[in-house]
DNA sequence: TCCTAATTTCGCGTAATTACGAAATATGAA
DNA sequence: TTCATATTTCGTAATTACGCGAAATTAGGA
C-alpha cells in the first residue's frame, strides 16, 4: 500500500456521505447494490451520488460491475485490511510483545 | 463509535504529514515519543505540528502525557480497531459465511 | 435502429483546510 | 523569582472540497 493511496481512501471515508455509502454496501454484502438504490436508500441525488461512488472508487473502497442496465457496487473489504496493515505497519518497532492486544490482519 | 467521531479520525488520517506522525508513532511504540522529537524526525515546523498533534488528539488517534519538560505523544491502538469495527458493522447483513476471510478486531 | 432508464460531466457559488511566522503562554530548573 | 525550553494561539492568504441543476452520455431492450 502507497502512502497516497491510502490517504485517498481516508479522505474517502472521511465525508459523511460517502461513510453511510460505505458502511451501506457492507452491509449489502459482496454480491453489490446498484447505484440508483443507493441513492434511494440514502436520499442522494444522483450527480452528487454519482462523484462520490466515484470518490470511493478511485480509492479501492468499491468495485463496480454492470449487471443488465445497472451498475453495482461492492465494498472490498481487502481494502480496509490493507489500511490496518498500512497504518500499523512496523508497530512497536516490530517488537511483537509491546503491541500486545492489536489485532493485525493476516496478510491477503 | 459514533459517525462523527469516525469521520474526525479519517480526517485526521488522510493527510500527508499527519498520516507521517501517526505511522511514526506506532513505529515508536507506546512508551511515547515527545512532540518536538517528532517536529525533528520528520521536519515539522513547531506550529504546523502543533495543529497536526491537536488534531490527532481530538480525533481520539494519539494521547498525550507530560514527562517532565515534554510532552509526550503515543498512539491509540484501539482507535483503529474501533475503526475498523464501525466500518465493517453488521458485515453482510450479519451473515458471517458470507464474510469469509475479514479478520475483525475482537471487541476491546 | 430508436427509445429510455441509468449514470456521468460540467459549471457555479460557497465553505472548509492548509502552512507558517510572530507573538503569547506554560513549565521545570536554578 | 528568573530564565530558557517546549508548545500553543492567532492572523493571513492560497488551495481544495462541497452539493446540485442542467445537459451530455452510455448501454440494454424492443
Amino acid at each position: 500500500m502507497k502512502q497516497t493511496l491510502a490517504i485517498d481512501a481516508f479522505s474517502a471515508l472521511a465525508h459523511d456521505t460517502r461513510l453511510d455509502i460505505f458502511r451501506l454496501l457492507v452491509k449489502r454484502g459482496p454480491m453489490g447494490t446498484p447505484a440508483m438504490e443507493i441513492g434511494r436508500l440514502l436520499d442522494i441525488k444522483p450527480s452528487t451520488l454519482s462523484g462520490h461512488l466515484a470518490t470511493l472508487k478511485r480509492a479501492g473502497l468499491v468495485s463496480s460491475e454492470r449487471q443488465h442496465r445497472k451498475i453495482q457496487y461492492a465494498p472490498r473489504l481487502e481494502a480496509v485490511n490493507g489500511l490496518v496493515r498500512f497504518l500499523l505497519e512496523d508497530c512497536c518497532g516490530g517488537d511483537e510483545s509491546a503491541c500486545a492486544g492489536i489485532d493485525l490482519p493476516a496478510q491477503t
